[in-house]
DNA sequence: CGAGCAACCTGCATGC
DNA sequence: TGCATGCAGGTTGCTC
């Protein structure tokens, strides 16, 4: 489910919702998750504050006073923050509790999600260790992309998806920034040019920024921590749009599969 | 090493 | 109505 703009709007979302508050209690209903959830959160989190919530990659890190719990949203998680009595729902998979009676709870259908718990520097945890930059450091930039793809001879869009490149960019803002900057979604990523590149930097950049803007993109069941649908979806200009006409050029938008997921593009826009 | 793909799991749309 | 199929925003870990 969630791209980076997914995940920042959660974290935009929760944060001023949670920090400084204490925890409670926290119930595991279903651990089963991609990895189980450790079963002694209960036995950490209880009289921790929540000092921060921050973002590396999709991960959300909700930094505590001794550690940080880390969460992944995997294809459809979502966090959301509760009224008092408000009833659990189905996949509703963990509750926090918090002392001013806030409560947090993550929903999993698929459970392709993750929660864990570090009390070292998170960013060396070994499931964030190898991410590359973030998009919008300054490490990403078309020089570092030109080195990396040299004789790789993999397709432009699974390389930019490849969080080891640069994190943040899914299966939907691939397909956008490539239209946007005219490349072929199926280009050997070692047969672009510096140009393209730099291109395709400033298109990954500005499609990301107007996602988070309009609260993220919701396809299927994204939604923010009050329940509330994202916006991007009216702005995306190839996908979900097979069949269409191109904004641009009028040409049939195509959807073709590439490494397992659904590819759109523009034939005639992008070469 | 890189490339390709199966797997994890549930829900939903589609077609017979 | 029921059942089978295929697809879905991510990531890991296996083969070759």
């Amino acid at each position: 489910m969630p791209e980076l703009p997914e995940v920042e709007t959660t974290r935009r979302g929760i944060e001023p919702l949670v920090l400084g508050k204490q925890v409670v209690q926290v119930l595991i209903h279903n651990a089963a998750l991609r990895w189980p959830i450790p079963s002694d959160l209960d036995a950490i989190l209880p009289a921790q504050k929540v000092c921060s919530v921050e973002r590396r990659s999709k991960y959300l890190l909700m930094n505590f006073e001794r550690g940080t719990l880390v969460i992944h949203l995997g294809m459809t998680g979502h966090l959301r923050v509760c009224r008092p009595g408000e009833k659990r729902r189905k996949h509703d998979h963990v509750e926090m509790l918090f002392s001013d009676h806030t409560v947090l709870r993550f929903n999993d259908s698929r459970r392709f999600g993750a929660i864990f718990w570090t009390e070292t520097n998170p960013l060396l945890h070994e499931r964030l260790v190898n991410l590359g930059p973030e998009p919008f450091e300054e490490g990403f930039n078309p020089t570092y992309l030109f080195q990396l793809s040299r004789k790789r001879k993999v397709a432009v869009k699974p390389f930019i998806m490849d969080a080891r490149v640069v994190v943040g960019v899914g299966n939907i803002y691939a397909s956008e920034a490539l239209f946007r900057a005219g490349i072929s979604p199926v280009k050997p990523a070692g047969r672009l040019s510096r140009k393209a590149f730099a291109m395709l930097v400033q298109s990954v950049q500005e499609v990301l920024s107007e996602a988070i803007a309009a609260g993220g993109t919701t396809i299927r069941d994204f939604m923010d921590t009050e329940g509330r649908p994202g916006y991007f979806s009216q702005e995306l200009r190839v996908y979900g749009r097979a069949g269409e006409p191109c904004m641009v050029c009028g040409d049939v938008i195509s959807q073709t599969r590439l490494g397992q997921r659904s590819t759109f593009h523009c034939r005639k826009c992008q070469k």
